[in-house]
This record gives C-alpha cells, structure tokens and sequence, in this order.
DNA sequence: ATGAAAGCGCTAACAG
DNA sequence: CTGTTAGCGCTTTCAT
C-alpha cells in the first residue's frame, strides 16, 4: 500500500539537468540572479518529473511553519463564514496555512488552543476572543516571541496587538436613538453577562444615546445574560414581569433578540407595537423571524480581509500602526418592521 | 523586535544533563528502553528550561506533516460547528492539526483547494463535496500517493474512500410517509439542481414512500433549485401557479423549505392547513420561523467523530473496512407545526 | 540503557 | 550567474 512513486527532490532535478541543488532551489523560487533560460530548464524538468516542493524541510530551513492559527468563538454564522472567506483569500495569496480552532465562547478552551497553536509554532494569529474572555494573559507568549497576532471582532486592547472591529458605540448609538425616533421611552438593554469590549462599547453606544434625548438612564432596564436564544426567552419573562412595563428592546445580538422576540409574542405582547425590538448582527434569523427583527450588518468579508492583510504587513515588517492601533470599518442599521410604528 | 530568548533544542537539554541528543529525543517521547530515571531528568529540564518541540523538525524527519486537510462546502451552520468538533476532539487527541477550507459549494473552488492541499502534504483528508460535485478525480491524486480520504455528509462512493452519513433514502421516507399521514396526497419535491449522491438517496426514499403508499409519482412535482432561501421563494411561486395545486411539500434543505413556506404564507396559503411542508438539517431557522419548520435532524458530533475516528485508523494502518465501505448513523425527524394538521 | 552518526530536503552564506 | 558547504532540529539505525 505505502509505496507510491517515490518523490522526486531538487537532487533529482538537479542530477536530471547537471546543475546544483543550489541552482534548482533558486530557479523554483524564482532567483532574480539565475539565468533565464536555467529557470526555465529547471521549471520544465520540475514540472515533467511531478516535483513537488517538500514544505516542510524547507520551512525547517527558515524556521517558519506557514501555519497562521485562527481563533474564533464560534464558527456557525454567515458573518464568520465571511469573515473566513475573506481571511482565506489574503492568506493563501501570501501562501500562509489557516489553522482553525472554536473555542465555542469558552475561555478555558480558548486558553487550551491557544497553548496547542503556540507550541505548534503558528507564524500569526487571528483572534476574535469568546464571550466571557476578560483578559489576554494567554496571548501574551506570543507576544513575548514576537508572533503577530490580530484582533478582529471581539478584540482586547493591546499595544502590540492591532484591533479590526466596527465602531460599536456608534452602531449602539444609532440603533437606540432609531428606537427613541419610534417613541420609545423605556429601552431595555440586553447585553452580556461579562462585560467584553465589543458588550461594553455598545452599551456605551446605549447610554450615550439615551444622554442626548435626555431619557433618563434607568439601571433596572439593563439586563445581563449568555446572550443565547433560550436567555432571550428568559429575558422576555423578566420583561413581562417589570412593574413598568418598557416600550423598547435593545438586544446585543440576534440570538437573543429572536429569542426574546418570540417569547413576547408567545405571551401576547404586540410587536412592535407595544414593545419595539432590535438586535445587533443580522444573523440569517434576523430575517426569518416574524416580525423581521431591526439590526445592524456589517460586512464579514472586508473584516477578514483586513484584518489578514494587517498580518501579512506584520509578518512582513512593513505594517505602519494606525492611531490606537484599531481599524474601524462601517456597519449598517437595517430596519425592519420588529422596531417600525405606523405613523 | 525579533529576538526573544532563543529557541531551546534537545541539544540543549543534552548538553545540560550531561547525556546525548538521542536519550533526550527518546526521554522526551517516552521510549520504552529508556531509563525511568533520565526519563524523569529529560523531562523536568524540558520544562525547566522551557523547551517545546519542534514538529517542523520532526515531521520532515518522520516525512509526514500531520496535518489533516478539511474541505466542506460551507461552515454555516450549526451541523457544520458540530462535525468540526467532532473532528477536532479525535484528531486534537491523535495529535493532528486540523486546516479547513470551504469550498463554497463551489466545484471549482473545490478543486483548486484539493490541489493546495496536495501540495502542502496533508496527511489525510476529510471532505464533505460541494452540492455539484458529481465525481471525485481531482481527489485521485491523493488515493494514489496513498493518502486516506474519508468522506462525510456529502460523499462520493469509491473502494478506497470510506463515507459517513445518515441513511437519507430512509430519512427522506420517513418525511414523505408523514406528510402522507397527514393527509396529504399531492406532494411536491423540491431538490437539488445537479442530483448528488444525497440528494439522489433522498429522492429515492420520496419515491419509494409514495410507492408503498400508493401514490403515483407526478414527474410535474419534482422542482429542481439551488436550494437556497430565495430558491424556496421562487419555487412557491411555480406552486402557486400550478393548476392542480400540491397540498405537501418536500424540500431537501431547510433553507429552501423557509424561503417557500415564508413566500406561501404571504400569498396568503394556509400552512400546514392548504399545504404542508417539511425540511431536512434541522438548522436554526427552522425553529425560528413560522410556523416552525418540520425537519430532520442528524447529530454532527458523532458524524464528526466518527469521519475523524475512521481516519485515523487509515493512518493507523488499523482500520478494517465495513460492509460496501459505509457509516451510517441516525437520524431522526422533528415534527413541528409546518407540517402537524390537527384532525 | 545509552551514544555516535547519518540524513530527512531545503536554503543561504560565501566563494568563485 | 552558479557551485560548495553547512546546517535547520529531530529521529533512527547501528553499535556498544
């Protein structure tokens, strides 16, 4: 079973051609100091004897693995599915490996992969951090030996590590000021249970907004969950049971909302009618739902580009910080009717 | 920037204790003939010394790479997260490193990254084809260097590449006898444009239950699409203006059954009353939309791990062949109102 | 139970 | 422009 034609090595075609190894290895990787017409001998002979680079030996060599390990928390969302795509494409022009791993929003799990990446020497890293993560003690070996690493999405401040997100006070912002513009008074607010940057910035986004409509900011409205589709539905019982019953809804992700969303409906309310709705993501439910639930989008894709490309220039040494060390790209409110009164 | 403590080699550790590189190798894998005593040495001043290994070095030197290549059609969904856990346990266990592609239902993409895969020397190969994938030479070069190849979900049938999936002629049986229960006698079948291997078992299964039920098979049902939301949407409307309208529908995905039901519904068809529909996957929106989508569920963890079990053994050397080459697991179909007439 | 030595296949000084 | 040479760090005969 195990003995296919053998591999053919730079040796053979070297011995093939009557040159050196030496001058095969620079004729496969295009030397600018061979000459033409040896490049060519070398790529043809390479071509008709079915060479294949041997990667390893030569990453050996280099004492680079090729390998960029992509920590993500969980992969199931048309958004990460984006955000891969457009990782993929900037790195396998770079000729860079993608290593997967979910840490299925679990920091232990996401400590554990981050120790298998480190010692199997990944070249980078892409990081969109889990839920409950609140620190970034476990990247620091990385920093330490110089690997690049890269935050995208649910990022952690750090000197040394660029940020790639979107600008989510912003998109809270408007998000809340859209439900404040359809009348509502008494906005929930449904975040996360731990308070990561991405929660923290949007409930800022939330507060701010409620500052400059000069809606008071009432504690009790802000409700703290996993943030998964059966917590929405918890979190609807909690609503129904509030003395004063509030007019809005603002969700932190879609799961939730939808979650939520149904449950009112379940327990009669009017939706949007007596309780406005909104969540954040526009995950595929967001538009299966009814009544299609308000969110924000934001493009998958240009994240995962981005964010790759700023590792690429790492990698390279010809990455330029920006200020803050953050890039912010563009999001979008799409309104739907879950949050839109008839005038 | 680049120079963090250097590297420590078994050379060091050698060095240190005062015995050779090859002990140390040896210690350092737990070699049976090896004193229990440096055993214990070799491996404090690794960890002392903070040594980790490096796997370049040792894969060129054991001339395989370790890693195991994963080709799915797209990482979208909550099936999907589960496979790749699955995977990941029973291969994170054997040691393996795990690179996923998605092909994007795409068959070109797929035989492009079948290529990159060759070329980077994966050890083995997991793959779920892309929906028009309707044979597998670009997978060839690989069973013949030797280099397992084990299929899941989506597979192809060959003697030297075992598949695992769930019995869909059954499945799909077990959907069309109940919609026949319910009462219906005019089912549609909405299926895959280009007939792969799964969406052919399915058909079968539909085929076979109208058969034992009875009822003739109407080649006029049959809508062939590529089964995406606005795909359902589309097919509605062929429902919609068929003469004798269908009083059941039958579609192969749960996207595509969404999309049909949520555009029925606003034609003003009644559901399950007028026409009743069913899915297969179970994905998320099938509980979200209304009314919730009745489906059939299949559980991607063991799916995964069993793809991934069965790999290794190939690696292994240990692995004995089923009957025809085959895993099927079970699956089972999730009744909701979609598809549920009250008598 | 341990050591010496060779070599996996490639790249990068260095020399010419 | 090309060749020589020396490793990258590890595993594995073959000796002892």
């Amino acid at each position: 079973m195990s003995n296919p034609e053998k591999e053919i090595t730079i040796y053979d075609i070297a011995r093939h051609l009557n040159i050196s190894a030496a001058t095969v290895s620079r004729g496969l990787m295009d030397h600018p100091s061979v000459n033409i017409l040896t490049k060519q001998k070398v790529q043809e002979a390479a071509q008709s004897m079915g060479y294949r680079s041997n990667h390893l030996a030569s990453n050996l060599r280099k004492k680079r693995s090729n390998i960029i390990g992509l920590i993500v928390g969980n992969l199931d969302s048309s958004f990460m599915t984006n955000i891969i795509v457009g990782i993929d494409k900037v790195l396998s022009e770079a000729n860079y490996n993608l290593v997967i791993s979910q840490s299925l929003d679990n920091i232990g799990k996401e400590v554990q992969i981050a120790k298998a990446m480190y010692n199997n020497r990944v070249d980078g890293l892409l990081v969109s951090l889990a839920y409950d993560t609140e620190n970034a003690e476990h990247f620091e070996s990385f920093v330490k030996r110089g690997i690049p690493l890269v935050y995208f999405d649910r990022i952690f401040p750090h000197e040394k590590c660029p940020g790639v997100e979107i600008d989510n006070a912003k998109a809270a912002y408007e998000v809340t000021e859209h439900l404040i513009r359809q009348g509502c008074r008494r906005i929930v607010h449904i975040t996360a249970y731990r308070l990561s940057s991405v929660a923290l910035d949007r409930f800022n986004g939330y507060k701010q907004a409620l500052l400059d409509y000069n809606i008071p900011y009432d504690e009790s409205l802000v409700l703290y969950t996993e943030l998964g589709i059966e917590d929405g539905a918890r979190a609807a019982q909690t609503i129904l049971n509030m003395p004063n019953r509030p007019d809005g809804i603002f969700a932190i992700n879609d799961a939730c909302a939808v979650g939520c969303l149904k449950e009112l409906r379940k327990n009669g309310v009017s939706i949007p009618d007596e309780i406005a709705i909104a969540g954040f993501n526009d995950d595929a439910v967001a538009d299966i739902v009814e009544p299609g639930l308000t969110t924000v989008i934001y493009k998958g894709y240009e994240m995962g580009e981005v964010a790759a490309q700023i590792l690429v220039e790492k990698l390279n040494n010809t990455y330029t910080a920006t200020s803050g060390n953050k890039v912010l790209l563009k999001s979008e409110l799409i309104i739907r009717e879950s949050s839109l009164r008839r005038k």
